[in-house]
DNA sequence: CAGAAACGGGG
DNA sequence: GTGTACGTTTCTG
């Protein structure tokens, strides 16, 4: 039996022996510095939640299933306490092949909890927060006796008992960044044509690093004699500087891919990883991410679209907005050229590249700090959250709160229900048409805040939504009338009530912090928190989401309107003429009144 | 004008 | 893989 504290850094599941096995991928200081390990837990079973129209019927129907186990459990529905099924599976496939003809039965009113993926599943009710520190006892598996001895490196435990999660600081990681040049003289990149000539590589800690089959004088090129040289190169250094977190600039869908081809057709497995398995591709939608077992592979294309407005997102203009630097640019036609013409031009394709992959590792350093917070806020592994969109990231949030007070998920919406949603859509924010010509002395009013707070004030929530009340005990939305009862608190205002008093908290901290590094990571902490605050009123508005609901979000929206032209009307006898207004803020010019005190601030926000 | 198709980033 | 993007711009009939 041995402990570990480890650093979770992703999770999966295999299959063996037609049972699921999780794996937690991490990284653990062992006496020789970081190391990977993967911890296994072959004890945790898939399962789904049956609502009974008639109990003890439905617990006998369900035994012509291959189902393991059935349990009668205490949940709550929409506040209300419902007992439901709790229906064990052998395995998480298992789940598809019966839960369309479980949910025909005729004494099954309901099935929820379905299509929740296994390995989130597992993070949810084991109570485990990826980039959080985990600490597992067990017994550990020799690497020769692990996937054939292809993760010689890497410790291989498996887990006796129950992982624990630990308080604890933001995890330090390794970062490695690469790029990928292509010899590519007829338009774009084919991967059945033109070889990669050159690939550059950069860490956090330090590395500086280019491969290529052509020679040069800089300490930083490494020439080798082929391309097939060239990857497996790559392959060694990374598994040498072995990095937790492996950063492109939309390589999800162009360098891994385009290494994946011509590896390929060289006939050379791509092995990253840390479990000696090569390079995956999972389908997101019309998209793939690539997958490196053991590292988190982040496209650092789609986090910075996430959280920068641009209107373009070359490596250029991010870099340009968020260091205020030109980075030299070759355009993409021209690398052939550079190539081919060899001396001082080759010369500078080499600094290109290698600056491309440092841009990268700089702008990682950077964007991911947010990121890796909101990781361990909503729970989800890292490599999903830098892909998630931030309503879905609202929506697991809310999964993972639901399970911790025993609510049932509402079900995602059917085809024809998404249709039906979006046919009819709530009333949007309030326009005020701007007014024409150049203002000056311009305020913004920032109402964006104030749709958070009316979720909870007006206690706007799917559970506490009625048809009739009685005078005074309820919330009445302006326009439409929607009832909402004052008491008991709902389930989505004490969500963002938890997560705004959360916030006001490390505000707190961050304000009487002295330590420079600790006000940064609270600060980090804090916004976080305030994104995942300000997308929540969203929930009741997308179509798409499990929280759905049109009166919800029909009475945010009114409510809104209600507070904007009351505040402009506030304005407007401080002297602030509003010109233009849009759902959530307005703009206004201060005009002054007779004897008034009051100077115009630059900005105000709600 | 509405609905379909393309586009983004990458070389 | 307990799965199938997304929001916006441009094209086409």
């Amino acid at each position: 039996m041995e402990t570990k504290t480890l650093v979770l850094l992703d999770i999966d599941y295999v299959t063996e022996d037609n049972k699921p096995v999780i794996r937690l991928f991490g990284t653990f200081m062992a006496e020789e510095g970081p190391k990977s390990i993967i911890v296994l837990d072959r004890g945790f079973q898939p399962y789904i939640y049956v609502i009974p129209r008639d109990l003890e019927r439905c617990q006998e129907e369900l035994e012509g299933f291959e189902v393991v186990q059935v349990q009668s459990v205490p949940r709550k529905d929409l506040g209300r306490p419902v007992n439901v099924l709790k229906v064990f599976f052998n395995h998480p496939q298992d789940v598809p092949r019966f839960r369309d003809d479980i949910a025909n039965l005729d004494s099954v009113h309901e099935i929820r909890e379905y299509d929740l993926p296994f390995y989130r599943r597992y993070l949810i009710d084991k109570g485990l927060f990826p980039m959080g520190k985990v600490e597992v006892k067990g017994h550990s598996i020799p690497a020769s006796e692990y996937q054939g001895g292809h993760a010689e490196n890497t410790h291989i435990m498996e887990l006796d008992g129950e992982p624990v999660l630990l308080e604890s600081d933001f995890p330090e990681l390794k970062i490695l960044s690469f790029d990928i040049e292509t010899y590519n003289p007829k338009g774009m990149p084919r991967p059945e044509e033109d070889p990669i000539i050159m690939i550059s590589l950069s860490s956090n800690e330090g590395l500086r690093k280019v491969i290529s089959t052509a020679k040069c004088d800089f300490d930083f090129v490494e020439t080798v004699a082929s391309e097939e040289d060239i990857l497996k190169e790559f392959m060694s250094t990374v598994k040498e500087e072995n990095p937790n977190i492996i950063m492109g600039y939309n390589s999800d869908n162009f360098d891994f891919n385009y290494i994946n081809e011509r590896a390929k057709r060289l006939g050379i497995a791509v092995d990253l990883g840390t479990d000696g398995s090569s390079l995956k591709f999972m389908r997101r939608g019309f998209t793939n991410a690539a997958l490196v077992k053991g590292r988190v592979h982040i496209d650092l294309y789609l986090v910075v679209r996430r959280y920068m407005s641009m209107d373009r997102y070359t490596l250029e203009r991010v870099y340009w907005e968020l260091f205020g630097e030109d980075k030299e640019d070759i355009p993409g036609d021209e690398i052939c050229d550079y190539w081919d013409n060899g001396g001082l031009q080759l010369d500078s394709l080499f600094k290109y590249s290698l600056d491309d992959a440092e841009a990268v590792t700089k702008i990682g350093e950077k964007m991911l700090p947010l990121t890796m917070e909101l990781t361990r806020i909503v729970g989800q592994p890292f490599f999903d959250v830098a892909r998630m969109a931030t309503g879905q990231l609202v929506e697991w949030y809310l999964i993972r709160k639901a399970y911790e007070i025993g609510e049932l998920v509402p079900n995602k919406p059917s085809a024809t229900e998404h249709s039906n949603r979006r046919g009819k859509r709530a009333a949007g924010g309030y326009v005020k048409d701007p007014e024409k010509g150049l203002h000056e002395n311009i305020v913004y009013f920032d109402f964006r805040s104030l749709y958070p707070s009316i979720i909870i004030s007006k206690n706007v929530s799917l559970d506490t939504l009625v048809e009739e009340c009685e005078e005074g005990n309820c919330h009445v939305s302006p326009e439409a009338g929607h009832l909402f009862l004052k008491k008991p608190q709902g389930f989505v205002p004490s969500v963002i009530g938890n997560v705004l008093r959360e916030r006001v908290r490390l505000k707190t901290m961050m304000h009487q912090a002295t330590d420079e590094r600790e006000i940064q990571l609270l600060n980090v902490q804090q916004e976080a928190l305030k994104r995942l605050a300000n997308s929540m009123y969203g929930v009741y508005g997308f179509s798409r989401f499990r929280w759905y609901s049109l009166e919800c979000a029909d009475a945010i929206t009114a409510w809104g309107r209600d507070y904007i032209k009351k505040t402009m009307k506030k304005a407007e006898k401080f002297g602030f003429k509003p010109i233009y207004a849009d759902t959530d803020g307005f703009y206004a010019v201060y005009e002054g009144i007779d004897d008034s005190p009051l100077e115009p601030d630059n900005e105000m926000s709600g």
